[in-house]
RNA sequence: GGGCGCUUAGCUCAGUUGGUUCAGAGCACCUGCCUUACAAGCAGGGGGUCACAGGUUCGAAUCCUGUAGCGCCCACCA
């Protein structure tokens, strides 16, 4: 570790050091007993855990960043903070991985088998599992790392196969065939969760089925009766009309349905048309399903590729025939032409075929949503098939009333209603995935002769219990991989077995993630945290908002437009990563980043980190090595400046406290942003300089020294949440005061709170006061052009005899300011040529400018800006007056110049006035 | 189609229960300074009819209604 302090900050040189220091203290560590007989108040988070297989992005950044200061702080407040770290497997997207790195060696999982995949899979976790977890270090996450846990590592699978097994005895669990959403691609059911609609410009297809020759007089009637959809053809044949977006489906319709209710088609219910191109014969029922008044009020059924098609045949008793493969082809069921093609390439014979056989009605372009794979963006095809399912609604009703009382609340608070109309209309979960890498499903089917039997068991069975047979066979598939995250707030802690973890560390408190995760991972912890342990993991949730680029777009691996966090914390380190992306964190706010100039996307971090350690730097060096005195003895000897600063130390450390408990990181940083910039560094590092230097042993430079101390040690604890290694670095190298007991380290020194001993509302306001007279002395210097050197007498009239005597009482004060202003103050005699200003409180300040600057000089200046003005002010008005430009330029446009002329008008004025006041001689 | 949110300085956003302390911050911009902590800095400065139109009120960025634009979530409309 840099020893010195250097010039420059270069967090390279310091991070890494500071973080595997506090690591080895054991900062970030915490054992159940500290609070099950240590009586610490427990502040527990689970991380979101990361996909194993994933690298750092801006999310995980913002959303670590997040964690680490809460979990900082109230580690600082002395709970019993705890952060787990961990991994998720990521079934399909691990899987995808793999399974990209085996095709480029030419080879697909089939060749290499099950098990030997799932070794390679493995391997590879093994090999690169641990980058993201140590990219969390990097950022200066501390969780306690020896608590490291992956969703598919033994405990938890443990936990997952004991949920698997009570949920199936429950009767909670079943397996049946339903439309699921199937990836042709990932070749894998997806819950309706991973199927994302995708707004897109499709073709609305209008197809004919022709009715048989005795149907025709049915059709007819219906024709007359305004039936829409019923025509009749050149040939005299008569036909009906049904539309589609997907053509190549109607190769597996088994029916047309109308609404019940709906007089125009009544007729033809119980009628048969002919399918085009199959030479199958489908019939007419009705179903409620249908919207008499969308389209012509008729509807294709296709029930094995569409959710509510498979609804109508459930109820109307029509066929279900699958015509697709998995891989979204054709298959046996359809003729020969289509067979073996592909859905789209089947899309385009299809309508071919129609328009050669005179069917094709037409097409129009519609836009719809299309779901699409989560994980691969492969169009998603819904496609009958059997699979495993949790019902959830007997679990969705204790999570809905916790939100309702808000035993868990939502941060921001609009989330509550959108997870309560997702519990309200909640859909059973299918749980089952076609894929190798994951928690395989523990039930085997017996396949002896006769028996049939289905097992569902904690240890695996060697016969079936039914027949004694051994041929058992078990179930292929494996479990979304969120059946295992839905368990991690207990998981982690050794569920099912009784821990002490467990005793101590659940229910946890607050969790930290993004909106688009609500349903997928929040709201089922909520129902498992209920199921399995009684109550809610958590009793807040903190949902941040997405990272975006410049453009508002969301950063993403395909668009190109992402920020590598890892190298941010290279260029300008962790601190001015995470200050950054906090200043920017407001609730419900998006975040947006430049990912073209990281320069000026990360400056103020990397600003605010520099000023830190510059002023750090100074702190350190004015104090000194001598012994410091604690601040209770010199209480005495206090300047108003002290004073002021300790008042406004207070009121930081409650309104940061409050923006914390209610995540308004925006808040907590500006309050700490002006507090140490504002207040610490640019006034009262300046006022006490003076002070400083002083001889050693002086009563005002020790009160100097030892309120510094003080208060730059308070100021530290309070922005190392945020700013985590520069604080550390510093506060190491804080000379302590004598009798007073060093904290152990700044992770783990006390939060500071407000200290009403030391507010003083009137040091604040005598302070503001002042702020404004040297700020407007500052400014009327630089109005005349006084030079920063020149030292200047001021005359102050008209104060109220309160202020004056203020200002007699706080002399040192003032000359403290002569000195570093460069100013002095005089008493009023003769007033002269000058500049004058009146303050709030109405004191008048003077600034005599005779002999500062040359008033001749000045005046010609003035008064060729002035002829400038009045020059430009003529040629609006002009302008303004030409009836031509005001009648005929566009609105804006003479809007613009009359805005023009006011300003033109406005400074001249004011040059004018000043003019006067120079020549009042 | 339903629900929610947003619109404030060139950009990104703060503005808690309507009121001197509210029109702010950061970045960008302009001017002057390399003042022995800091030029990744200091000091000073310009810039906003708080989307638009109505309404409530003594008083509205803040509350109500409507309009426009943008965004998000949910949804089985072929």
């Amino acid at each position: 570790m840099a020893d010195e302090l250097e010039t420059r900050l270069n967090p390279q040189a310091i991070e890494a050091a500071l973080y595997a220091r506090a690591r080895e203290r054991g900062d970030f560590s915490l054992s159940p007993d500290a609070v099950l007989d240590g009586g610490k108040d427990p502040y527990v988070i689970v991380i979101p855990p990361p996909n194993v297989t994933a690298v750092l992005h801006m999310g995980h950044g913002l959303n670590n960043t997040v964690q680490d200061v809460l979990i900082r702080w109230r580690r600082m407040q002395g709970r019993g903070a705890l952060w787990v770290p961990g991994t998720d497997h990521a079934g399909i997207a691990t899987q995808n991985v793999v399974e990209r790195q085996l095709q480029k060696e030419g080879k697909s999982r089939f060749d290499l088998g099950r098990e030997a995949f799932e070794k390679r899979v493995w391997s590879f976790v093994e090999e690169t599992g641990g980058t993201i977890l140590e990219q969390l270090q990097a950022i200066g996450a501390s969780c306690d790392w020896e608590r490291t846990r992956f969703t598919l590592e033994p405990e938890l699978s443990t936990a997952v196969r004991e949920v698997f097994v009570r949920l199936y005895e429950k009767g909670l669990i079943y397996r049946g065939e339903y439309i699921i959403n199937w990836c042709p691609r990932c070749l894998t059911a997806l819950s309706n969760e991973e199927a994302e609609p995708v707004e897109l410009e499709g073709r609305l297809s209008h197809l004919r089925y022709a009715f048989p020759a005795e149907a025709a007089g049915a059709a007819a009637k219906a024709r007359e009766a305004g039936g829409e959809a019923i025509g009749q053809g050149e040939d005299g044949r008569w036909f009906l009309t049904v539309s589609t977006t997907r053509p190549e489906t109607m190769l597996g319709d088994t029916g047309v349905a109308v609404h019940p209710d709906d007089d125009r088609y009544r007729p033809l219910v119980g009628l048969s048309v002919e399918l085009p191109l199959t030479g199958r014969t489908i019939p007419i029922v009705a179903d409620a399903f249908v919207d008499p008044e969308f389209g012509t009020g008729m509807v294709k059924v296709t029930p094995a590729h569409d959710p509510n098609d498979f609804e109508i045949s459930r109820r109307t008793g029509l066929e279900v025939l699958n015509v697709l493969t998995p891989e979204g082809a054709m298959n046996d069921e359809v003729p020969d032409a289509f067979r073996g093609l592909d859905r789209f390439e089947a899309r385009r014979q299809v309508i071919r075929k129609l328009k050669e056989a005179g069917l094709f009605a037409g097409d129009e372009p519609h836009r719809h949503s299309v779901p699409h794979c989560y994980r691969c963006e492969t169009v998603v095809e819904p496609r009958l098939s059997e699979q495993w399912f949790v019902r959830m609604a007997p679990l969705a009703e204790p999570a809905l009333a916790a939100s309702r009382d808000g035993t868990v609340a939502f941060y921001p608070e609009r989330w509550k209603k959108t997870y309560e109309e997702w519990l309200e209309n909640i859909r059973d979960w299918c749980i089952s995935r076609q894929l190798w890498w994951g928690h395989r499903i523990p039930v085997w089917y017996c396949r002896a002769e006769g028996c049939g039997d289905v097992i569902c068991a904690r240890v695996d069975p060697e016969e079936c219990l039914a027949c004694g047979g051994r041929e058992l066979e078990r179930d292929p598939d494996v479990l979304d991989t969120w059946f295992s995250s839905w368990l991690w707030p207990f998981s982690v802690f050794g569920w099912p077995g009784k821990t002490d973890d467990l005793k101590a560390f659940y229910p946890g408190h607050t969790l930290v993630t993004a909106p688009e995760i609500l349903f997928f991972w929040v709201a089922r912890m909520v129902m498992a945290g209920y199921e399995f342990m009684g109550e809610a993991p958590f009793d807040s949730v903190f949902l941040h908002g997405t990272v975006r680029d410049a453009q508002g777009r969301k950063m993403s691996k395909s668009l190109g437009n992402g920020i590598d966090p890892m190298e941010v914390v290279d260029q300008y380190g962790a601190d001015a990563l995470r200050y950054t992306v906090l200043s920017l964190c407001g609730v419900g706010t998006d975040i947006h980043l430049d990912h073209e100039d990281l320069d000026s996307a990360f400056a103020p971090g990397r600003n605010f980190a520099n000023k830190l350690w510059n002023a750090g730097r100074f702190t350190l060096m004015s104090v000194g090595d001598g012994p410091v005195r604690p601040l209770h003895e010199v209480s005495d000897f206090l300047d108003p400046a002290d004073r002021w600063i300790l008042s406004r130390l207070s009121s930081t450390a409650d309104g940061m406290t409050r923006g914390l408990e209610r995540f308004r990181f925006h808040e907590v940083v500006e309050l700490a942003h002006h507090f140490f910039r504002g207040d610490f560094a640019d006034w009262y590092l300046e006022l006490v300089k003076g002070r400083l230097r002083g001889e050693e042993g002086d009563a005002s430079r020790e009160a100097a020294r030892a309120v510094l101390v003080h208060v730059f040690d308070r100021t530290l604890r309070l922005l190392h949440p945020l700013v985590p290694f520069v604080t550390e670095f510093l506060w190491d190298r804080i000379p302590w005061p004598e009798g007073v007991e060093r904290p152990e380290s700044l992770a783990r020194a006390p939060w500071p709170e407000r200290d009403p001993e030391y507010e003083d509302a009137g040091a604040e306001r005598s302070m503001a006061g002042f702020q404004e007279l040297v700020t407007t002395v500052r400014s009327l210097r630089k109005e005349y052009g006084v030079g920063e050197g020149a030292k200047v007498e001021l005359v102050l009239t008209g104060m109220a005899d309160e202020a004056r005597s203020a200002m007699e009482r706080d002399a040192g004060r003032l000359r403290a300011l002569a000195r570093v202003e460069g100013l002095f103050f005089g008493t009023a005699e003769g007033r002269g040529v000058g500049a004058s200003a009146v303050l709030l409180d109405g004191t008048e300040v003077f600034l005599p400018l005779a002999g500062l600057v040359d008033l001749d000089r000045e005046r010609e200046r003035l008064q060729k800006e002035i002829e400038r003005l009045d020059g430009q002010l003529r040629g609006s008005e002009q302008k303004l007056g030409n009836e031509g430009f005001t009648s005929r330029a566009p609105e804006e446009v003479v809007q613009k110049e009359r805005e023009k002329a006011a300003t033109f008008r406005d400074q001249r004025d004011k040059l004018s006035e000043k003019l006067q006041t120079l020549r009042a001689e």
